[in-house]
DNA sequence: CTGAAAGCGCTTACAG
DNA sequence: CTGAAAGCGCTTACAG
């Protein structure tokens, strides 16, 4: 107990002024103090357990090393995997991670913002919801240093990097042309999500390339406020229409996971009546009798590019650097079907 | 752009004192301050987008509102669960929280709390890893205000929230005997967290209780960094024995998680061949084909009462509170044999 | 090699 | 109803 010792208890105790502890402390002016003192120093801040207050240091250094993450949803595994490597590699230099959810919702996200920017963070890191554009122009008008994550807008020259999500799709659908498929559904968010929108795009595009057909009652897009329901009753039309889909793209986990779950209940056999391939690894699809098909996107990588480019931006470098990554589709069992490779 | 405007600035415009700005802004002293005045210092904050610095209202005031949260792995959907939850309850009250992954490691577990402590967080929830009893103690010391989550240490009194684990493993058992199971096995980690060895205490009270007959290699205890591969060790083994176990609790997710994906492969008959109980429900199971009866955690509950409790010792408040919470048995498929209720 | 002093952006006891 | 001033715990330019 008893008072939390300062800089200036350790002075007292050594004998010399605060100024020289600081010093001390953090490695500073190293050539130009006596060794003894130094020494001296040191040990009277371990025996006192001093313990450096980052407030007062960050108010008077203006830096804070902090960085914010702003997620959709920390409870959800593709989030909380991405705050996981932004944690590990914050870490490694030293900086702590701040986050918050914004639940798809602008009103949330603008509030988390705040508060982060209110906490002086050093920069932010963000995965924003739809519609956010104004939010961002706004950061980029007051300066603040920011990376989008995963999603990113167009029309709003900013750092980002994500996933070249119309190459991800077009292989993804790609495939399920090569393996048989003629009638190839997708079910995706209704989104004006940048990232979404260019999975639909390159599922067309892939079925374009391929002169293969497609119906307008192929492509559904679910309401993400109810998407249980409406992946439930999306599934189940594209499977009763009087020539029934044999392909699939799921074109997030989540719809994934929705989706095979209620297709587990139904007399369906995968990949034999229907070949899926989904966007993104879950544990939670695991269990599922047909391993699953999916894009994998280079999570780590991602994490590692998204930190390092804000640092640079911190350290009052103000380029903009757009980072395209490139997915990987891993071939499992859930859409094999006939030729086999 | 420009410079971030500061009290001192509103005040300059305004033509009145940074301490009446700083007053209005609060919402201090409300009936004393002019209502023109006032009218006019929350336009002029807006006019020039004033944002509070935060760092230096808490150095000031030595208050962050910023809890600390420790999680085994924020990766792993249980602590990620708990994270969201924590977060909503904090928000309400205006708390922000900074998070840390121990990975169920001592030495990471001191690091993230000293960093923690540095940026002076005003009090800390902790689910601490094995043997951090010491950090625990020497926290009490400082006199820092914590509440510990999910696990909890018996021989050091402090607050804390977690299951009733004795009460879960005995009622997993129990309808386990119910179930007319008679070999029961536990795969469990070989580990000193109390709240695991209060799940394996459970499961030896409830076939002592019932008289049913318990052998030494009907539980096994696998180590938590070779966990994978162990598990699947243990349940081929308790497949394997002369007479196999026609009973199984698993004591985490994650061991259910191993478990299950290992039975997938075998030609066992789920819950025929062997009846299985989990603790913790987990999206990654949902798709077995035997719906997994599981020991459902009040997690909301869990973590909304950890946060109330730790902002009462932040209030000053030295009183130690201990709450255990009842688990609840959910019955499904994975577990009903013969006599069904 | 060392230290006195200003200052980071706020809050708040005190005085009027 | 309003303001001058001290101070939170540090860092650091400057001086010696």
């Amino acid at each position: 107990m008893g008072k939390k010792p300062l800089l200036k208890d350790i002075a007292r105790e050594v004998g010399v002024s605060t100024t020289l502890v600081s010093y001390v402390l953090n490695n500073l002016k190293e050539g130009r103090i006596s060794k003894e003192i130094a020494q001296k120093i040191r040990e009277a801040a371990q025996r006192l357990h001093y313990r450096p207050n980052q407030i007062a240091k960050s108010l008077k250094t203006s830096k804070t090393f902090t960085i914010g993450l702003i997620v959709a949803d920390i409870s959800n595994p593709f989030s909380s995997t991405l705050a996981r490597i932004v944690e590990d590699e914050a870490n490694k230099i030293n900086y702590t991670v701040i986050f918050g959810s914004s639940d798809e919702n602008q009103q949330k996200s603008a509030k988390v913002i705040d508060t982060l920017l209110n906490r002086q963070v050093d920069g932010l890191i963000i995965s924003p919801p739809a519609d956010s554009e104004s939010q961002m122009i706004e950061l980029q008008n007051q300066g603040v240093p920011f990376v989008l994550l995963d999603r990113y807008f167009p029309s709003v020259k900013t750092n980002y990097v994500a996933l070249n999500n119309h190459a991800a799709a077009l292989m993804a659908t790609e495939h399920l042309i090569d393996s048989d498929c003629r009638r190839i559904g997708m079910i995706n968010y209704r989104t004006t999500l940048f990232h979404l929108q260019e999975r639909k795009r390159g599922y067309l595009t892939a079925l374009r390339k391929h002169a293969v057909p497609f119906k307008k009652s192929w492509l559904r897009q679910v309401d993400i406020s109810n998407d249980k329901i409406e992946i439930e009753k999306a599934v189940k039309d594209l499977l009763n229409l009087d020539e029934p889909v044999d392909g699939l793209v799921f074109s997030s986990n989540i719809i994934a996971a929705h989706g095979l779950k209620f297709i587990n209940t139904l007399p369906v056999k995968v990949p034999d009546d229907i070949a899926i391939v989904s966007f993104d690894e879950t544990e939670a699809l695991d269990l599922f009798y047909a391993p699953l098909t999916y894009i994998k996107q280079p999570l780590r990588e991602m994490g590692a590019m998204a930190t390092k480019i804000l640092l640079e931006n911190i350290g009052s470098n103000n380029r903009i650097t757009q980072v395209d990554m490139e997915p990987e589709l891993i071939i499992r069992a859930s859409s094999v079907r006939r030729r086999n490779a």
